[in-house]
DNA sequence: TTCTATACATAACC
DNA sequence: GGTTATGTATAGAA
């Protein structure tokens, strides 16, 4: 008989994995997944799911039922033009027209995904625009471009904005403390927690302990 | 002892469920995780991800890392300027600038669909996405040479690393996924290390409970 | 929602 | 890409 040459699955940490390598095979694995999940989601309840995912390394993978460009599409005008509450669709933004990149891959995407469907409907999934396995995910990684810095760094300014703001508002409005929770190992609760705001800080708080800061 | 009220998961055929309770729980739980599986393949491979999901009742669902609201920032600034080399990756993050009858159309939605959804997280959005709030911060970066912003990126990251461990603690301990609700008709989840937006906003739930709006 | 019993996804290895 | 042993997601029922 066969020797049993592996241990099987392990549970990981949900944390950056660090190891290049295996990063890059979680995605690859993870993001077939995510596809597949999200297909069944729309075969099984005829939602309309749209799935975009890009690499570190800049590669875009989507998934769109019916199919990315209709759905972003359907929320560029449920925005623009108005709709009616009725059978609404969406109110997120107004998005722009893809790049040139990422929209040939969503285009290709629509018609590999079309063929699929229309064949046997189990699957409408993806692949990537056209190279197949490429070095892709490493290059941008370690030395984290700036553009990504960038981008994080906005996402966390708007954070910290709208925490001040809201911790202003709900401290007004009610006198309710806002709290986030507690910590490591301190019980859970959202009574009993406060805010803290100082000139330009936000301090998170339950009970004696912190566990955020802005 | 117990009887054996189940009989555990069965096995089911990938086509639509026409029994319309069971379609919408399913939607539910499935939406649930296809929210926690983006929301890992983001935290383990720091891969950018955006998913939209429209139910058939018309709800809007949507998932995004990063910050999406920020991305909007970022794309406006660098659009009018140049559109700078940190330029986009993602198709996510090429959104168009907000107009006025967006806004004006999102916070019409807004209501409407708290009438619609007499759930919970109803109430009010606020700080239309971009601009309009507490700009010290704002201008504090704006500025900013490359490495000053990389050592605000640090910090915040830190911060809001500690968050989203939080956030996911929170989630895990207790099994309640904490839920970064949206406004402007579009539920946002939020599990996991992401930070879901959208043109507006977003809300911390706790259970059933909601302890903060940004 | 919550609870099982299972189906399915996937971490390690090859 | 495949295999195997497990960790997880969930269908069905309450």
């Amino acid at each position: 008989m066969k020797k049993k040459t592996t241990k099987g699955r392990k549970k990981i940490e949900i944390k950056k994995i660090e190891e290049t390598n295996s990063r890059q095979v979680t995605f690859s694995k993870r993001r077939t997944g995510l596809f597949k999940k999200a297909s069944e989601l729309c075969v099984l309840t005829g939602a309309q799911v749209a799935v975009l995912v890009n690499s570190p390394g800049g590669r875009v993978f989507a998934f769109g039922h019916p199919n990315v460009d209709n759905l972003v599409d359907r929320y560029l005008k449920s925005n623009s033009g108005q709709n009616s509450g009725a059978g609404v669709t969406s109110a997120v933004t107004h998005y722009c027209p893809l790049s040139v990149p990422t929209k040939e891959f969503n285009q290709h995407y629509a018609e590999v995904s079309r063929e699929l469907e229309a064949e046997k409907r189990r699957r409408e999934m993806m692949i990537p625009a056209g190279n197949g396995g490429v070095p892709w995910f490493d290059e941008a990684v370690d030395g984290l471009p700036v553009e990504e810095l960038e981008q994080y760094l906005w996402s966390l300014v708007e954070l910290k904005k709208k925490v001040m703001t809201r911790a202003d508002e709900l401290m007004m409005i009610n006198k309710s403390p806002v709290v986030l929770g507690g910590f490591n190992g301190v019980e859970m609760g959202f009574s009993g927690g406060q805010t803290v705001v100082n000139g330009g800080g936000f301090v998170f708080q339950y009970g004696g302990g912190e566990f955020g800061r802005f």
